[in-house]
DNA sequence: CGTACCCCCTGGCTGC
DNA sequence: TGCAGCCAGGGGGTAC
Protein backbone atom coordinates (compact mmCIF):
# COMPACT_ATOMS: atom_id res chain seq x y z
CA UNK A 1 0.00 0.00 0.00
CA UNK A 2 2.85 2.22 0.65
CA UNK A 3 4.07 5.21 -1.41
CA UNK A 4 7.28 7.16 -0.22
CA UNK A 5 6.46 8.81 2.66
CA UNK A 6 4.70 5.91 4.44
CA UNK A 7 7.83 3.50 3.43
CA UNK A 8 10.08 6.45 5.17
CA UNK A 9 7.81 6.08 7.89
CA UNK A 10 8.51 2.22 7.97
CA UNK A 11 12.43 2.48 7.83
CA UNK A 12 12.19 4.94 10.68
CA UNK A 13 10.05 2.48 12.89
CA UNK A 14 12.15 0.10 11.32
CA UNK A 15 15.51 1.89 12.21
CA UNK A 16 13.86 2.69 16.00
CA UNK A 17 13.15 -1.15 16.61
CA UNK A 18 15.83 -3.48 14.57
CA UNK A 19 19.43 -1.15 14.63
CA UNK A 20 21.70 -2.94 17.50
CA UNK A 21 19.78 -6.08 17.43
CA UNK A 22 21.29 -9.31 16.22
CA UNK A 23 19.27 -11.55 14.00
CA UNK A 24 18.56 -14.80 15.97
CA UNK A 25 16.81 -16.62 13.21
CA UNK A 26 15.10 -15.99 10.03
CA UNK A 27 11.80 -17.80 9.43
CA UNK A 28 10.80 -17.96 5.70
CA UNK A 29 6.78 -19.33 5.73
CA UNK A 30 7.15 -19.79 2.17
CA UNK A 31 9.84 -19.76 -0.75
CA UNK A 32 8.95 -16.98 -2.45
CA UNK A 33 7.02 -13.00 -2.82
CA UNK A 34 6.69 -11.53 -6.23
CA UNK A 35 10.49 -13.57 -7.17
CA UNK A 36 12.12 -16.55 -5.15
CA UNK A 37 14.06 -15.47 -1.97
CA UNK A 38 17.98 -15.88 -2.86
CA UNK A 39 19.56 -19.02 -2.21
CA UNK A 40 20.31 -19.29 1.45
CA UNK A 41 18.58 -15.99 2.15
CA UNK A 42 17.61 -17.01 5.71
CA UNK A 43 21.46 -18.10 6.85
CA UNK A 44 23.03 -15.41 4.93
CA UNK A 45 20.68 -12.87 7.65
CA UNK A 46 21.13 -15.03 10.68
CA UNK A 47 23.59 -14.05 13.47
CA UNK A 48 24.10 -10.56 12.50
CA UNK A 49 24.10 -7.13 13.66
CA UNK A 50 21.38 -4.58 12.02
CA UNK A 51 23.45 -1.78 11.50
CA UNK A 52 21.45 0.79 10.04
CA UNK A 53 18.02 1.35 8.38
CA UNK A 54 18.40 2.96 4.77
CA UNK A 55 15.99 3.40 1.96
CA UNK A 56 15.73 4.66 -1.63
CA UNK A 57 12.84 5.66 -3.71
CA UNK A 58 10.33 2.60 -2.22
CA UNK A 59 13.24 0.27 -1.09
CA UNK A 60 14.01 -0.21 2.19
CA UNK A 61 17.88 -1.09 2.72
CA UNK A 62 18.73 -2.92 5.89
CA UNK A 63 22.56 -2.48 6.45
CA UNK A 64 23.81 -5.57 8.44
CA UNK A 65 27.02 -6.71 9.80
CA UNK A 66 29.78 -7.90 7.17
CA UNK A 67 28.89 -5.50 4.67
CA UNK A 68 25.89 -6.85 3.86
CA UNK A 69 22.09 -5.21 2.49
CA UNK A 70 18.71 -6.51 2.72
CA UNK A 71 16.77 -5.30 0.45
CA UNK A 72 12.49 -5.21 1.22
CA UNK A 73 9.80 -3.65 -1.06
CA UNK A 74 6.50 -3.67 0.65
CA UNK A 75 5.24 -3.75 -2.79
CA UNK A 76 1.38 -3.10 -2.87
CA UNK A 77 0.13 -4.72 0.74
CA UNK A 78 3.26 -5.58 2.43
CA UNK A 79 3.92 -4.53 6.34
CA UNK A 80 6.05 -5.50 9.08
CA UNK A 81 4.48 -5.44 12.45
CA UNK A 82 6.72 -5.56 15.71
CA UNK A 83 5.94 -8.26 18.40
CA UNK A 84 7.24 -8.80 21.70
CA UNK A 85 8.13 -8.75 25.51
CA UNK A 86 8.18 -5.25 26.34
CA UNK A 87 6.06 -4.03 22.93
CA UNK A 88 3.06 -6.35 23.85
CA UNK A 89 3.16 -5.25 27.57
CA UNK A 90 2.95 -1.10 26.28
CA UNK A 91 -0.71 -0.31 24.72
CA UNK A 92 -0.27 0.43 20.83
CA UNK A 93 -2.52 -0.59 17.90
CA UNK A 94 -1.26 -3.23 15.58
CA UNK A 95 -1.65 -2.24 11.80
CA UNK A 96 -4.36 -4.33 9.81
CA UNK A 97 -5.56 -6.36 12.86
CA UNK A 98 -3.26 -8.64 13.59
CA UNK A 99 -3.45 -10.42 16.76
CA UNK A 100 -1.89 -8.82 19.66
CA UNK A 101 -0.89 -11.58 21.45
CA UNK A 102 0.71 -13.73 18.88
CA UNK A 103 0.92 -11.34 16.14
CA UNK A 104 -0.09 -14.31 13.65
CA UNK A 105 -1.84 -13.54 10.74
CA UNK A 106 -2.33 -15.66 7.51
CA UNK A 107 -0.25 -13.65 5.53
CA UNK A 108 3.23 -13.23 7.63
CA UNK A 109 5.64 -14.82 5.22
CA UNK A 110 9.09 -13.46 6.99
CA UNK A 111 9.53 -13.84 10.73
CA UNK A 112 12.94 -12.36 12.48
CA UNK A 113 14.08 -13.31 15.87
CA UNK A 114 15.76 -10.98 17.31
CA UNK A 115 17.82 -10.93 20.22
CA UNK A 116 15.98 -9.54 22.75
CA UNK A 117 13.45 -11.65 22.11
CA UNK A 118 11.09 -9.40 19.90
CA UNK A 119 9.87 -10.12 16.63
CA UNK A 120 9.74 -8.19 13.45
CA UNK A 121 7.01 -9.77 11.48
CA UNK A 122 6.71 -9.23 7.44
CA UNK A 123 3.04 -10.04 6.13
CA UNK A 124 2.12 -9.74 2.58
CA UNK A 125 -0.96 -10.78 1.15
CA UNK A 126 -0.92 -9.93 -2.20
CA UNK A 127 3.04 -10.94 -1.86
CA UNK A 128 3.84 -8.32 -4.71
CA UNK A 129 6.49 -7.28 -2.91
CA UNK A 130 10.51 -8.43 -2.74
CA UNK A 131 13.35 -9.18 -0.84
CA UNK A 132 17.05 -9.71 -1.77
CA UNK A 133 20.26 -9.72 -0.30
CA UNK A 134 23.18 -8.02 -1.68
CA UNK A 135 26.98 -6.88 -1.00
CA UNK A 136 26.95 -3.16 -0.16
CA UNK A 137 29.29 -2.48 -2.02
CA UNK A 138 27.74 -3.39 -5.33
CA UNK A 139 24.85 -1.50 -4.16
CA UNK A 140 25.23 0.60 -7.93
CA UNK A 141 25.18 -2.39 -9.98
CA UNK A 142 22.47 -3.74 -8.41
CA UNK A 143 19.42 -4.49 -11.02
CA UNK A 144 16.57 -3.28 -8.85
CA UNK A 145 18.43 0.21 -7.96
CA UNK A 146 20.78 0.96 -10.70
CA UNK A 147 18.82 3.26 -12.56
CA UNK A 148 16.43 5.04 -10.31
CA UNK A 149 16.28 8.95 -10.99
CA UNK A 150 16.76 11.39 -8.22
CA UNK A 151 14.41 11.47 -4.70
CA UNK A 152 11.70 13.89 -5.19
CA UNK A 153 13.18 15.51 -1.67
CA UNK A 154 14.21 19.39 -1.45
CA UNK A 155 17.95 18.74 -1.11
CA UNK A 156 17.67 15.90 -4.33
CA UNK A 157 15.39 17.09 -7.12
CA UNK A 158 16.27 20.03 -8.36
CA UNK A 159 14.12 21.77 -11.59
CA UNK A 160 17.29 21.53 -13.99
CA UNK A 161 17.17 17.53 -13.28
CA UNK A 162 13.69 17.20 -13.74
CA UNK A 163 13.43 19.39 -17.00
CA UNK A 164 16.50 17.34 -18.16
CA UNK A 165 14.45 14.12 -17.43
CA UNK A 166 11.21 14.79 -19.09
CA UNK A 167 12.61 16.95 -22.25
CA UNK A 168 11.70 14.75 -25.62
CA UNK A 169 9.35 12.36 -24.13
CA UNK A 170 5.77 11.58 -25.40
CA UNK A 171 4.65 10.33 -22.98
CA UNK A 172 1.73 12.01 -20.65
CA UNK A 173 3.35 14.33 -17.65
CA UNK A 174 1.32 11.70 -15.32
CA UNK A 175 2.82 8.73 -16.75
CA UNK A 176 6.54 10.14 -16.74
CA UNK A 177 6.37 11.10 -12.82
CA UNK A 178 5.71 7.13 -12.36
CA UNK A 179 8.20 6.32 -14.05
CA UNK A 180 11.00 5.66 -11.37
CA UNK A 181 13.51 6.68 -13.68
CA UNK A 182 12.72 9.93 -13.91
CA UNK A 183 12.11 10.54 -9.92
CA UNK A 184 12.71 7.25 -7.97
CA UNK A 185 9.74 7.13 -5.04
CA UNK A 186 6.46 8.93 -6.77
CA UNK A 187 3.19 7.06 -6.50
CA UNK A 188 -0.13 7.18 -8.08
CA UNK A 189 -1.64 9.08 -5.34
CA UNK A 190 1.01 11.32 -4.94
CA UNK A 191 1.50 12.25 -8.51
CA UNK A 192 -2.30 13.09 -8.81
CA UNK A 193 -1.69 15.69 -5.81
CA UNK A 194 1.27 17.14 -6.84
CA UNK A 195 -0.02 17.76 -10.70
CA UNK A 196 -3.02 19.67 -8.89
CA UNK A 197 -0.95 21.54 -6.99
CA UNK A 198 1.55 22.54 -9.82
CA UNK A 199 -2.24 23.01 -11.93
CA UNK A 200 -0.50 21.38 -14.63
CA UNK A 201 -3.00 18.47 -16.71
CA UNK A 202 -1.80 15.17 -16.53
CA UNK A 203 -2.52 14.50 -19.95
CA UNK A 204 0.22 17.03 -20.79
CA UNK A 205 3.02 15.65 -22.77
CA UNK A 206 6.57 15.22 -21.24
CA UNK A 207 7.37 17.27 -23.74
CA UNK A 208 5.54 19.90 -23.31
CA UNK A 209 5.81 20.50 -19.67
CA UNK A 210 9.89 20.56 -19.90
CA UNK A 211 8.91 23.42 -23.13
CA UNK A 212 11.83 25.14 -24.49
CA UNK A 213 13.66 27.16 -22.31
CA UNK A 214 15.89 25.53 -19.93
CA UNK A 215 13.61 25.44 -16.82
CA UNK A 216 9.77 26.07 -17.62
CA UNK A 217 7.04 27.32 -15.59
CA UNK A 218 5.42 23.95 -15.18
CA UNK A 219 8.90 22.20 -14.44
CA UNK A 220 9.04 24.95 -11.72
CA UNK A 221 5.64 24.62 -10.24
CA UNK A 222 6.21 20.61 -10.30
CA UNK A 223 9.77 20.81 -9.15
CA UNK A 224 8.04 22.28 -5.59
CA UNK A 225 4.83 20.38 -5.47
CA UNK A 226 6.66 17.83 -5.56
CA UNK A 227 9.31 18.59 -2.34
CA UNK A 228 6.14 19.99 -0.32
CA UNK A 229 3.47 17.15 -0.90
CA UNK A 230 6.16 14.53 0.09
CA UNK A 231 7.93 16.63 2.86
CA UNK A 232 3.89 17.01 4.23
CA UNK A 233 3.43 13.78 3.73
CA UNK A 234 6.46 12.51 5.51
CA UNK A 235 6.03 14.96 8.23
CA UNK A 236 2.52 13.48 8.98
CA UNK A 237 3.71 9.84 9.25
CA UNK A 238 6.96 10.83 11.61
CA UNK A 239 4.51 12.46 13.67
CA UNK A 240 1.97 9.98 14.50
CA UNK A 241 5.32 7.54 15.18
CA UNK A 242 5.85 7.10 18.83
CA UNK A 243 5.18 4.30 20.47
CA UNK A 244 3.74 2.39 17.28
CA UNK A 245 4.59 -1.18 16.63
CA UNK A 246 2.73 -2.12 13.19
CA UNK A 247 4.89 -0.16 10.85
CA UNK A 248 3.03 -0.09 7.35
CA UNK A 249 2.64 3.55 6.95
CA UNK A 250 -0.73 3.65 6.56
CA UNK A 251 -3.84 3.95 9.34
CA UNK A 252 -2.54 5.66 11.97
CA UNK A 253 0.24 6.30 10.68
CA UNK A 254 -1.48 8.98 8.82
CA UNK A 255 -2.07 7.50 4.98
CA UNK A 256 -5.74 7.49 5.41
CA UNK A 257 -5.84 10.41 7.70
CA UNK A 258 -4.59 12.64 4.82
CA UNK A 259 -6.69 14.25 3.08
CA UNK A 260 -6.41 14.42 -1.04
CA UNK A 261 -7.21 17.21 -2.68
CA UNK A 262 -7.73 15.01 -6.20
CA UNK A 263 -7.16 11.74 -5.15
CA UNK A 264 -10.41 8.97 -4.88
CA UNK A 265 -12.84 12.38 -5.27
CA UNK A 266 -13.96 11.55 -8.88
CA UNK A 267 -17.40 14.08 -9.00
CA UNK A 268 -16.50 15.97 -6.23
CA UNK A 269 -15.45 19.62 -5.94
CA UNK A 270 -12.35 20.63 -6.90
CA UNK A 271 -10.36 21.99 -3.63
CA UNK A 272 -8.33 24.11 -5.46
CA UNK A 273 -8.12 27.97 -4.77
CA UNK A 274 -11.06 29.85 -5.80
CA UNK A 275 -11.39 26.31 -8.49
CA UNK A 276 -15.28 26.10 -9.04
CA UNK A 277 -14.48 22.83 -11.35
CA UNK A 278 -14.91 18.84 -10.50
CA UNK A 279 -12.93 16.41 -10.23
CA UNK A 280 -12.42 13.97 -12.87
CA UNK A 281 -11.07 10.39 -12.96
CA UNK A 282 -9.41 9.24 -16.32
CA UNK A 283 -7.29 5.72 -16.86
CA UNK A 284 -3.43 5.99 -17.75
CA UNK A 285 -1.35 3.53 -18.60
CA UNK A 286 -4.12 1.22 -16.68
CA UNK A 287 -3.93 3.64 -13.30
CA UNK A 288 -6.35 5.75 -12.50
CA UNK A 289 -5.86 9.71 -12.55
CA UNK A 290 -7.70 12.10 -10.91
CA UNK A 291 -7.67 15.61 -12.13
CA UNK A 292 -9.53 18.90 -12.13
CA UNK A 293 -9.49 19.67 -16.07
CA UNK A 294 -10.58 23.45 -14.86
CA UNK A 295 -7.41 24.27 -12.77
CA UNK A 296 -5.19 21.59 -14.52
CA UNK A 297 -3.79 22.60 -17.59
C1' DC B 1 16.08 3.08 -27.57
C1' DG B 2 11.31 4.59 -25.70
C1' DT B 3 6.65 3.38 -25.03
C1' DA B 4 2.41 0.51 -24.26
C1' DC B 5 0.65 -3.27 -22.43
C1' DC B 6 0.34 -7.50 -19.64
C1' DC B 7 1.17 -9.74 -15.69
C1' DC B 8 2.09 -11.31 -10.77
C1' DC B 9 -1.67 -11.99 -6.38
C1' DT B 10 -5.59 -11.62 -3.10
C1' DG B 11 -9.61 -9.64 -1.39
C1' DG B 12 -13.22 -6.15 -1.02
C1' DC B 13 -16.82 -3.89 -3.20
C1' DT B 14 -20.51 -3.01 -6.80
C1' DG B 15 -24.09 -4.05 -9.65
C1' DC B 16 -26.90 -7.32 -11.94
C1' DT C 1 -27.94 -14.17 -1.62
C1' DG C 2 -24.73 -15.36 -5.43
C1' DC C 3 -21.58 -14.27 -8.38
C1' DA C 4 -19.14 -11.99 -12.23
C1' DG C 5 -16.54 -8.14 -12.92
C1' DC C 6 -13.96 -4.31 -11.44
C1' DC C 7 -10.78 -2.12 -8.53
C1' DA C 8 -6.49 -1.41 -5.56
C1' DG C 9 -1.29 2.90 -3.37
C1' DG C 10 4.05 -1.25 -7.65
C1' DG C 11 6.93 -2.34 -11.01
C1' DG C 12 9.35 -6.12 -13.93
C1' DG C 13 9.17 -8.16 -18.45
C1' DT C 14 8.12 -8.26 -23.11
C1' DA C 15 6.51 -6.90 -27.66
C1' DC C 16 6.39 -3.54 -30.65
Amino acid sequence: MPELPEVETVRRGLEHHLVGQRIREVELRRDDLRFPFPEGFDGMLQGRLVERVDRRAKYLLIRLEGGLTWLCHLGMSGRWTLLGDDLESRPGRFANGASVGSGEGPHDWVVIHLGNESRAVYSDHRRFGIMDCFLTDQQDSHKLLASLGPEPTPNHLTPMELAEGLRGRRTPIKSALLDQKTVAGLGNIYVCEILHRAGVSPRRSAASVAGRTAVSGRVERITGATHDVITEAIDAGGSTLQDFRGVDGDDAMGYFTHNFLVYGREDEPCLGDGCSGTVSRIVQSNRSTFFCPVCQR
